[in-house]
DNA sequence: GGGACAACGTTATGCTATAACAAACCGAAA
DNA sequence: TTTCGGTTTGTTATAGCATAACGTTGTCCC
């Protein structure tokens, strides 16, 4: 895959936001930059790319997208912490528990082949700020 | 809550099926059953309270609604085996690997009010009828 | 009865995603 | 360098998923 020119600035779009965006808000953010308007299944492409790649993730439980900031991902054995207060998207490395979730697929005969875990929480800045 | 009518018709279109259905194809099932068009959000809003309740899940990563078929879903400690080839959808028990999710949310300092964890793959039925 | 709240109807709208086909681009081999 | 094949993007249209806003009806309890 060419990291062309669109699949740049859509990637742009999604590592300059904490939070997860849409595919609808990637291309607004670029229509106000650049001077055209992007059809909706250009940056769907460009998402798809970025996905398969493994430099871009989606958020399910949102329908939206982040960035990835670890290198390692392609593995793809992290947690997405997504924080319900700021919105904010965190990867941690969850090997123990793919390794358990792994385990319990095995026992119910059960072969996967992609692994999804997603927590909606409130991350520890919130968490703090709330406190003070 | 009260299980009225309409949740009730909801509720069973999802039921009698092993597959996650959209709200779209429990609208045009009822449609058939029942002499009226529902509007969606009345399926939508259906679909909400049952969710609520624990009766059905929503199954994130394809936008898409089940029956809970295990007593004791409520605590919400199940992995979802959702069958890429017969689309089947199945809940086992996670006490282990959501334990480990809980440990490494903690140690992450972020605090879980929702967690998902959805298996995408081939059930054993399907890969014996591969195997044969 | 009357107040409070839950449930549902009606209308309209917005967000998410892809199908189908054409044009442009790019690298490699003839 | 011309031609070929594959990748990428554009264009147009459409399908699928979800909720806002507001009004009406139903139910329960005092």
């Amino acid at each position: 895959m060419r990291l062309t020119p669109l699949r740049r600035s859509v990637l742009a779009e999604v590592a300059g936001s904490h939070t997860a965006v849409g595919a609808y808000d990637v291309l607004d953010r670029l229509a106000r930059k650049e001077a055209r308007r992007l059809a909706p299944i250009s940056v769907y492409r460009a998402l798809d790319s970025l996905v398969e790649t493994g430099m871009v993730h989606r958020l399910e439980s949102r329908n939206a997208f982040f960035a990835c900031h670890v290198a390692h991902a392609s593995d793809r054995r992290q947690i997405v912490l997504a924080c319900e207060t700021c919105s904010a998207v965190a990867e941690v490395a969850g090997e123990r528990a793919f390794g358990e979730i792994g385990a319990t697929c095995k026992t119910a005969g059960f072969n996967p082949s992609r692994t999804l875990v997603e927590v909606i929480g409130v991350c520890a800045r919130c968490r703090h700020e709330a406190a003070a």
